[in-house]
DNA sequence: GTCAATATGAAACTTGTGTTTCATTAGGTC
DNA sequence: GACCTAATGAAACACAAGTTTCATATTGAC
């Protein structure tokens, strides 16, 4: 990146005099980002007068500030469209172009997530006396895949809705002392939002996992993780979300400690016992 | 790069009016590089006046437009250049780590399969007369998002194990020209293994998808997909089969053509009038 | 040490960026 | 349709960025 700016600065480098040396320093050290600095700035890192950094700019051979930025912009700037372009040449077949999407709609959901956010919803799970998670439609096999993780650490796991059950029969039990896990993404029923509703006026704790389709019942949540589930072919892709759960899972069981490592124990010897397929009978 | 900004922008994008909403595009698509360009620029190319740029910018919850430059440089400074300088130095935070090694997990699961082999498996689901899918414990969420994306396209899709009935009952309607498609990641029971041997006396096709704990047991399926499942904490990640199921599906859909389309498009205008959260009463 | 020649920073200046104001328009409600 | 609210762009504005000027400091030659 800056290429071509970089053998400018060490072709005039023997020529120039000390205070324009310590600024063509900064700048080659900068690279690519150079772009994102003022002039002003760089002088203060370099420790010298505007005015001399200014000057530098001429000597360079360029008419002022801007267009040099403006060089060191289109040159970065071969990094990452010229990629996609040739991506495209390459004619990657559909697979790879699937699994592209797939990496950067995880990496994109989860990247920026803040620490103490994560910190937050931990908590918030493996404080509640009781866990409820709900799914409907597509979400419900997250919220089976949640309540899976869950139970292996924590007692008091219940997955909604439940097959023959009315989720207003269910909920009935909910206590303000419980956190509800909601996965709400594309496709919920208008009953999702009511059960919201329902949850905070129980004064439950709400953390809810979804996608751009949410909107504002970020409101009627105590914490939202919003990740992209669109994909690349027909359906929806789940990948953020799965992602995300087993994170805040293991999370859990750290929180907890001792009592969920003792629960997990249990429940994989139980497995053994009952017979897994690939361990000895 | 500048995934902190991304996560609040998403996070109020539907609160945005068109004018910002604009200029919210450009900057997603700007990403890393968005500190080298001024407010102005982005608001030209986004066809909007400065006005509403610095408007968004405040909603965005930064004073000015000063800040928002920062926090992209600060953000994006994680990328490249730190990294260049010095790679053991970068302390990636735990969420970071998941981050790396769940992508890892992905790619290396998918990038390696052959494009005859997914063609040859979609094929196989699209041509059954019916499915089954099948997946027990941890699988059975896998299983209930390959039902809930098959039966979009294809009538007959059936789920085991189903609650209240023994899978035994259930297979023994399975024909010769039916598809199974088995989930076997770890912690299958024994009857998994029971079930497969069953599918292949009656000579219908198996496709199954699991990871390494199936050993030898693809000697039993007429194709295999071996996933990567083991996660960054305590419990196993299936991202790499939601992916993977995903980009199948989708498949199944493109070989079935236009019965599969009308089909989805009839599931998509029953769920509009059964009344999704977001759609118009 | 003196003298050029050059380099430098402080401050004045200029220009353009980003913010704010304000009148107009669009969208929604009764 | 009348009304209110919110959104928007044009223009006025404030401010900071970068350039230029100028007086001072530095360097090297003699």
């Amino acid at each position: 990146m800056a290429a071509l700016l970089e053998q400018t600065i060490r072709s005039e480098y023997h020529r120039l005099p000390v205070g324009e040396r310590k600024i063509a320093d900064v700048l080659l050290q900068m690279r690519g980002e150079l772009a994102a600095y003022s002039a002003t700035e760089l002088a203060e890192r370099a420790g010298v007068s505007k005015a001399t950094a200014s000057r530098l700019v001429r000597r360079l051979g360029f008419s002022d500030y801007q267009q040099l930025r403006q060089q060191v912009r289109a040159d970065g700037a071969n990094g990452s469209p010229l990629a996609e372009f040739a991506g495209a040449l390459v004619k990657k077949d559909t697979l790879a172009r699937h699994l592209d999407h797939d990496v950067a709609c995880l990496t994109s959901s989860l990247e920026g997530i803040p620490a103490d956010q994560i910190r937050r919803a931990t908590e918030m799970l493996a404080k509640a006396s009781r866990l409820w998670v709900i799914g409907f439609r597509n979400s419900h096999a997250l919220a089976l895949y949640a309540r899976e993780l869950l139970i292996q650490v924590k007692p008091n796991v219940r997955l909604l809705p439940a097959p023959g059950q009315t989720v207003a029969e269910e909920l009935s039990a909910l206590a303000d002392s419980d956190t509800v896990l909601a996965l709400g993404f594309r496709r919920q029923p208008r009953e999702f939002v009511k059960i919201l509703q329902v949850v905070r006026q129980i004064k439950a704790r709400t953390l809810l996992i979804g996608d751009s389709s949410i909107e504002d019942l970020d409101k009627q949540a105590d914490i939202t993780f919003r990740c992209q589930s669109h994909g690349s072919g027909l359906f929806d892709t789940y990948v953020a979300p799965m992602s995300l759960l087993n994170y805040l899972c293991s999370g859990v069981a750290v929180v907890l400690g001792k009592a969920a490592q003792t629960r997990l124990r249990r429940s994989e010897q139980l497995h053994r016992q009952f017979g897994d397929f690939g361990s000895p009978p």
